[in-house]
DNA sequence: CGGTATCCCCTAAGATACTG
DNA sequence: CAGTATCTTAGGGGATACCG
């Protein structure tokens, strides 16, 4: 059985609640459905099934190959996934050789362009972001090593106003 | 030190390849950074905390209380790695009970406004997705129907046709 | 208040092997 | 070829405890 599915039991249902603007109601609806589809749309593989089968339905060993990464069961499963949301369509040619076409629905062409946005925003920013990180990395490694030359110094300072034998009969041996 | 980093030895960088239209080349892009940096805005609470932060500032405590359901540290997870990204600002107030205030930069602020669209995909094929779902499950659930039942008719011809005692010595039992 | 450090569990996902 | 079943492991994420 284990049908290893979820989505059933996850975040009960909530009824949409009619069309708020409000931005605390955009998340709370994100909790219920938004937040779980988002996160199907959005997992490792998803995005490029979808952006391959954008050009030209294809077969199971094609999508394989051409993402190159991905296990077998990982690409059934996601091809699952997308069929069920009726994002994608699976069609079986009963040859000899088995053969099964997956390609997009008209539902999932025009996810393809949302997402195609989306692409398009970290391309355009993934400098911006790079940058940032990197001024990030850099500020945490400035500041750790400020701290460790701190460290360093109120060491040296309570070594020297230690007696300079060791410990004294109980307790403090090094201090931190 | 543990860091519990990541995101420098994964992947190497790919030179950007210019501006290419190609699929292919989408997913090759997606590989490298435009998956990385999409999977970090869809994990489960960037989202919620660039949606409350579009309204205006927050406090930590104000954030962990207004998302419902996050730990103490994937918040501040969640937080350090959107302002690394250069996504949300973090400014302290050096008062007496310490107050730090988040804030979406303008670069947060676009990406809001892009994710915004994605949501709203969402949010207007939601119905059809879930109709999809039920269609698919329908569809299994019969089709798992009909393979139990010819399973039990022939297992019904197999007992017929075998002999009232068991298990013929060696080998051939129910046959699959 | 605003975190970091530690432990620990549980699921997602890779590798492998087998089936129709 | 097109999958499913099984095993195993890394890390996502919660609970708890402690620092500044």
């Amino acid at each position: 059985m284990t049908m290893e599915d979820g989505t059933f039991e996850s975040l009960g249902y909530c009824a949409d609640t009619g069309v708020d603007d409000d931005v605390l109601q955009w998340d709370q609806r994100a909790d219920c459905e938004v937040r779980q589809i988002l996160d199907r749309i959005a997992d490792k593989w998803s995005l490029l099934v979808i952006a391959l089968l954008d050009k030209h339905s294809l077969r199971f060993t094609e999508l394989r190959r051409a993402i190159d990464g991905v296990s077998q069961r990982m690409l059934a499963r996601t091809l699952r996934h997308l069929e069920r949301d009726g994002l994608v369509s699976r069609t079986v040619h009963p040859t000899v050789p088995p053969r099964v076409d997956y390609a997009l629905t008209p539902m999932g062409a025009t996810l393809h362009a949302t997402i195609r946005a989306l692409v398009v925003w970290t391309e355009e920013h993934q400098n911006a972001i790079a940058a940032a990180r990197a001024a990030y990395d850099r500020r945490a490694a400035a500041e750790r090593e400020a701290a460790e030359r701190e460290a360093a110094e109120r060491a040296a300072i309570a070594r020297a106003a230690l007696p300079s034998r060791g410990s004294p009969a109980l307790s403090g041996q090094v201090v931190s």
